[in-house]
DNA sequence: GCATTATTCAACCTATCTGTTGATCAACGT
DNA sequence: ACGTTGATCAACAGATAGGTTGAATAATGC
């Protein structure tokens, strides 16, 4: 099962997995516009306000809001440094894929023009994260 | 009851979640230093193969790969657009969200004292871009 | 044809997710 | 003090995700 996961493999499954919903991605637009408490974020939606409040701590353990308190209410914040750390892994192996087909073009379209990899590797360690330590055995 | 959902819902459903496990993510870092078989893919970790048949098949419903055929193998594709989907639909709101900020920072820094908000949301002035920066009039 | 290789299908088990209802806690307002 | 409001906790149920093993499909190479 799962043994061994590192930290930054754990923060990402929360952050991926909070935005797997519909009513979380919707409670995410919703604080997109500003801060709101569980029930105004459970206003849209028809389920309990129970699991809104469960989806809300979804949210708070992935890192993608934050809450305060005003007296008996706790507004709800969107946090966009997480969100933004969710694009940076997605546009890392995602550059890198797009930077690998331009190799292969250079390649293919002449052997002298392969040789400009080497003067253009800024791109290939814009990874947030490991790629290559995913064992666990 | 998930009966009222759009497509557009399930499709970004299945992308977040196909992205919140650290197998298929593994497998997609793979994929963007080119394309692979099943059982390449499945080397590197200490399940078994069909496990990882059917992880591809998450990726695969998901958009996130293509598969074409070569003899009896079935090499996977990274689909760098769908990727490029996902941080679009992130960056939305969370571009959405600074921007926002921009604008209250500008009314309250305009007339005078912004004490009001500046000591209880310290969490939400750490915006990670050039923020403060730009002022609109 | 027949064994081999690559991959998938099928059945099953278990853990987790998402929702429910009912009770509880905490901070107001009067 | 007391009832109300906002939010959470607890216990439960149904669905599904992710893993296993064993059998089946499909293309390859003798």
């Amino acid at each position: 099962m799962h043994d061994t996961e590192s930290r930054a493999d754990e923060a990402l499954d929360r952050a991926f997995m909070a935005l797997a919903d519909p009513v979380r991605r919707g409670i995410i637009a919703r604080l997109s516009r500003g801060e709101a408490t569980v029930n105004e974020l459970a206003e849209p939606f028809s389920i309990s306000v129970q699991a809104v409040s469960k989806h809300i701590q979804v949210l708070e353990a992935a890192g993608l809001v934050t809450r305060t308190r005003d007296a008996q209410r706790r507004p709800v914040h969107l946090a966009p440094e997480a969100l933004e750390r969710l694009t940076s892994w997605i546009d890392g192996y995602r550059l890198a894929h797009e930077q690998r087909f331009r190799r292969l073009d250079a390649i293919v379209q002449g052997p002298a023009a392969a040789r400009t990899r080497t003067a253009s590797s800024e791109n290939e360690t814009t990874n947030t994260n490991n790629a290559k330590k995913e064992k666990k055995s």
